[in-house]
DNA sequence: CATCAGAAGTTATACGAATAACCAATGAGT
DNA sequence: ACTCATTGGTTATTCGTATAACTTCTGATG
């Protein structure tokens, strides 16, 4: 800068009003052009750390994954993160940490060094954690999951209204026996599969029908179980007509049973995943109708609390799963 | 730092040195130890900005991805850089511009202006690329694909010896009618289909066979173009006993197709993918056996090459792709 | 004519750490 | 007694930027 300022025969002062002041038009027309021809023709660009040093804060945002980029859904949470942080020009200093706790602290700390606007502390997939130490010192929001001390505001999907709306798309296309294969007991807490289960119940009895818990089953979320349990729903003395898979995976073992049994999708049965797996719910056939875990939003979401000046309270932040259209839900068959 | 040397009764100086000079006796234990008290008692953190304003070199690297977040497979491949980058206490600043030229050059300038101690530029997919200007100024490295002006060096796949790999297999099991169904046309360009594609004759003629163009086709690399070509393949009049889908979406195309005939995996067909894809591969039945894109070890690579000392050349490292054996191989059938 | 307002800059300082250069005290060697 | 090395520190300066506070000049005004 001062070297700008010499080629420019101002002072560096000047150079930093002209540069920095939006409008502030305390210059003459002639400096101006004179400072910003030597920033050019320099090829100046400003450091970073100096700003930084002076003003106390970092035009970066933390973010800490406990795998996030490793797995395949979830990339997206770091892409909405990202995108909203440069839309107020910051950029994300991120570590997937593996869940290893040490190396979670040590990046922490590093990136509290740096000054960071705030951290996102990411999980791979919806639960509840407990948050290290040091986030109470800096502005911070857990995503994809829930501070269970309640302390910082979360930002994860609404599991209960998915499963509410996924069971009601089936029932609005007519079908009154709806199966359901969980990707977990109740009994883990998994928001995932309790929220769904629940969101399914509410749905049913909305719509006056009684839970039938012949047509539950709770599998751990792979296609071997998809296959196993929705086998067992369709060989049953009296088969639901449309099965809620409470993920795609699950959905994919269905279609394979429902295959096996020469049936199909979605004439003699209707299904519908959720996940909204990219490389699975479009290639199956007929493609899955499925619900989508908002994760670019809920990047979004989370970078926009960090950003923004209220205070935050540990609420937590529950954002709908939008439902995906394809072809694997039509009305139930007439009864012969 | 003055806070803690006041409460230490020490000067600034003597809190840096204390703190810095990894075994350099300068100090009595006393006075050492009394700083580390105060340290602790304040929970002072070390501000990185003022650091890097006097050395000059951010302990971060910029890392640029066109999209890299969001395509399932090369999560990996950020995962991989950040870890490399974290064994020397380095950390990511990372941007997915999604090709927008515009962002991509607005957030190498702002990497610049924190002083980033390299760039990593990662595509998608493999691919020759222009590079943006800036990246002259810095150190930098091409991930996953190529510098087309062969100034960066580049980090990529070894598409030609991955398709020899995958070949070979099949020809190491006793097939010698081997089929390929490729993911694009040669005059595509694109490094994979070319460079496996090559892969794939040299193997055949190192074992002394011809390569039978009626055997190879060129799709698209959607499963669709899998199940068709795999079909026409299969049905002709003297089929292939082997194919070497030279993607896994291919290969699940012709899981379908094989399906479909009534033939059965590996029994009567062989197949060999590529990519190993996460969603897919090991999920299909039977498993798989494909090549893994190792994205995880270019990404450490390509920190690597920016953290070692040797001036760098526009040299292209190409690395191998692993094979990942599951159960979709076997001897060919003996003829009737 | 004295005064005052505004325009157009400049000077000086702070942010937090690293380090070269300096200083004071002690004890050993001659 | 004098020199000199060693130990254990301290002082002063630097990195690059932002900004509060000050200066200087030019017209305009009463």
């Amino acid at each position: 800068m001062h070297d700008v300022a010499a080629a420019a025969g101002v002072s560096q002062a000047t150079v930093s009003l002209v540069l920095n002041s939006a409008s502030g038009s305390r210059f003459s027309e002639d400096t101006r052009k004179r400072v910003r021809d030597a920033v050019d023709r320099l090829g100046y660009r400003t450091n970073a750390h100096a700003k930084v040093l002076r003003e106390g804060v970092a035009g970066m945002i933390g973010f800490i994954g406990d795998s996030v980029a490793t797995t395949p859904f979830a990339g997206a949470i770091i892409e909405g993160a990202q995108q909203r942080a440069w839309e107020d020009g910051l950029l994300l200093l991120s570590v997937n940490t593996g869940g290893d706790r040490q190396l979670e602290a040590a990046s922490l700390d590093t990136m509290l060094s740096y000054k960071v606007a705030g951290v996102v502390y990411a999980a791979m997939y919806h639960r509840r954690l407990e948050v290290p130490e040091a986030l109470a010192g800096v502005r911070s929001v857990v995503l994809n999951s829930q501070d269970r001390a309640g302390r910082v505001p979360s930002v994860a999907p609404d599991e209960v209204k998915g499963g509410y709306a996924a069971t009601s798309r089936l029932l609005e296309a007519g079908h009154t026996r709806v199966g359901m294969v969980n990707i977990e007991t109740l009994e883990s807490g998994l928001p995932a599969a309790v929220g769904r289960y629940e969101g399914y119940c509410a749905a049913l009895e909305e719509a006056g029908l009684d839970v039938d818990l012949s047509l539950v089953r709770f599998g751990k979320g792979g296609e071997e179980d998809g296959y196993k349990y929705a086998m067992e729903l369709l060989t049953s003395g009296n088969p639901p007509t449309a099965i809620f898979c409470a993920n795609d995976r699950g959905a994919w073992g269905a279609y394979q049973a429902v295959s096996d049994l020469r049936l199909s999708i979605p004439g003699d049965v209707s299904i519908v995943g959720f996940d909204n797996q990219a490389t699975l719910a479009p290639f199956l056939r007929p493609g899955l109708t499925t619900f989508e875990l908002p994760f670019v939003a809920m990047g979004r979401r989370a970078v926009e609390l960090i950003l923004q000046d209220a205070e935050p309270d540990g609420r937590v932040e529950l954002m709908d799963c939008p439902l995906i259209e394809r072809n694997s839900v039509t009305h139930p068959k007439e009864m012969p």
